[in-house]
RNA sequence: GGCCUGGUGGCGGAGUGGUUACGCAGAGGACUGCAAAUCCUUGCACCCCGGUUCGAUUCCGGGCCAGGCCUCCA
């Protein structure tokens, strides 16, 4: 099986192959922790989540690194700090919490490592020093900039060139400036803002030369994804790249780049503004993470994805749909084991997540492994129900899917007092059907409605599930 | 103004030089005491104009439209 890969640095779709397949690297751009995430964060996250629950299958859990950063330091979580009255790690530590737990409930792995900014300032002091050694930044009025003239084929990644970047330019250009494009590596911090000490005086580092240091750090280079959203090609991942080659000589940075689409609200950008911003932490407290994550993974990840309701009604439905089939196997051969059969694993979604993680088309893979299922079913040879079974859960694994067992996935949010009332009313009403009672099955049948449960009969008795709002 | 994406059926959304995407919604049917779930059948498509081709939704050129980046931003 080969992995192909869409690189925004050639803006071609290449075979991936890793410096060492023994050990893959992978960075993608974290949080800047000062609020809540929104729905537009979590795109990133689950799509390179889903690349890495791939690559860990292709190499070998043990074979793949992943570092997302957190960003620790910033303007906005100054504000936030000042805005409340609290020293800077309060705001950090509540909200980088809250990311964690937000993520985890999207059905997100872990990564490897996530290095906090805050914790490589002096590592970020001594690669700005370098490159005002090597001649490729410059100190002035207590700055440091980057100096974009002096590096070669700066613009490489986005596209576009310095001459462009002037006639582009919307922004007045601080006069201490070589070039309009060159940026911050170290700034002055003012009485009240958090500081660091650096030969060029107390101060904090620019956003771009975090990631440049860490990646180097943690990783070591080159690595083989550099991972972020579309936004962040220019300036951000321009400016990381170009540090980085002017510290090693021009030498690879990252091997493949990869950037997702935006999420966006009705045509519109989310934007607090315009008060359409969609948080998962406020939405979780009704939607399912793994309803949220089906929604993310419904569109390619290149592709701009629109944010509707009906998204979200779609995307229940359709994992309602193949919990079904899983929940029907599982009362022919119990929710317990099921053999393995690592030949047949996946092999539709493999294919489709293996093409530039093609995940929309990996879903509808997921679609036919549940009809086979449900053929499998009606069968009714044991064995194949439960190798089906697991073909099923495994290509869902693959995804960050399907994980959850069907009974919890319907009745989940059924608490043990509703649950043993439904279960008395089903007594109840199995007894007036099997006297043909049909007055007093459809009146029961209405008090489990109105307890927001929906009876289902079948050749083996009724089940029920937690009617969807 | 510069750079860059994309325009597929009622909706979401893949893909392809000639053959079914898939899901949701709609229509008809089977099953059911009635339902629900499930199954079967079914309608609906490839922005416009040129070009290449035996043949283009699929390649090339132009146009129109939409979106993103150029400033913090996933």
């Amino acid at each position: 099986m080969t992995l192909k890969l869409y690189d925004t640095l050639t803006r071609e779709k290449r075979l991936f192959v890793p410096t060492d397949p023994d050990r893959v690297t992978m960075y993608v751009c974290g949080p800047t922790v000062y609020g809540f995430a929104h729905i537009g964060n979590a795109r990133p996250v689950v799509a390179f989540d889903v690349l890495f629950r791939l690559l860990r299958h292709l190499y070998g859990e043990k074979h793949v690194v992943y570092a997302r950063n957190v960003t620790d330091v910033d303007d906005k979580i100054n504000q936030k700090a000042a805005d409340e009255g609290v020293e800077i790690g309060v705001i950090t530590e509540r909200y980088m919490a809250a990311y964690l737990e937000d993520m985890d409930a999207l059905g997100a792995l872990r990564p490897t490592h996530q290095p906090r900014a805050t914790d490589y300032i002096q590592a970020m002091v001594d690669d700005i020093a370098g490159l005002i050694a090597r001649g490729g930044a410059y100190e002035a009025e207590g700055h440091v900039l980057f100096d974009t003239q002096s590096a070669r084929d700066y613009g490489m990644l986005s596209g576009r060139s310095l001459d462009d970047m002037i006639a582009g330019a919307r922004v007045e250009v601080a006069p201490y400036k070589r070039h309009p494009a060159d940026f911050v590596l170290w700034k002055p911090s003012k009485p009240h803002e958090p500081r660091w000490p650096s030969p060029w005086g107390d101060g904090r580092p620019g956003w771009h030369s975090e990631c440049s240091t860490m990646i180097e750090r943690v990783l070591g280079l080159p690595i083989d994804i550099h991972g972020g959203g579309i936004d962040l090609v220019f300036p951000h991942h321009e400016n990381e790249l170009a540090q980085a080659r002017c510290a090693h000589d021009g030498a690879e940075f990252a091997r493949y780049w990869m950037h997702n689409g935006f999420l966006d609200m009705a045509g519109e950008k989310m934007s607090k503004s315009l008060g359409n911003v969609i948080i998962p932490h406020e939405l979780l407290q009704k939607v399912p993470g793994e309803v949220l994550r089906w929604a993310l993974l419904s569109a390619h990840y290149r592709q701009p994805l629109e944010w509707t309701e009906s998204l979200l009604d779609q995307s229940r439905k359709a994992l309602d749909r193949i919990y079904g089939a899983l929940q029907d196997a599982a009362r022919v051969v119990g929710d317990g084991v099921v053999s393995p059969h690592p030949g047949r694993l996946v092999a539709p979604v493999l294919e489709a997540l293996s093409d530039d993680i093609n995940t929309p088309l990996a879903l509808s893979g997921l679609f036919r492994l549940s009809d086979e299922l449900r053929e499998t079913i009606a069968g009714g040879d044991r064995d194949a129900i439960a190798s089906a079974m697991h073909d099923l859960t495994s290509a869902g694994a693959l995804l960050g899917l399907l994980q959850t067992p069907p009974a919890v996935w319907f009745q989940g949010g059924a608490g043990d007092d509703l649950k043993s009332q439904v279960e008395a009313l089903l007594v109840q009403r199995a007894q007036a059907r099997a006297g043909k009672d049909w007055p007093t099955a459809d009146r029961i049948r209405g008090e489990l409605d109105a307890l927001g449960v929906v009876v289902m009969d079948g050749p083996q008795g009724a089940t029920w599930r937690i009617k969807e709002a």
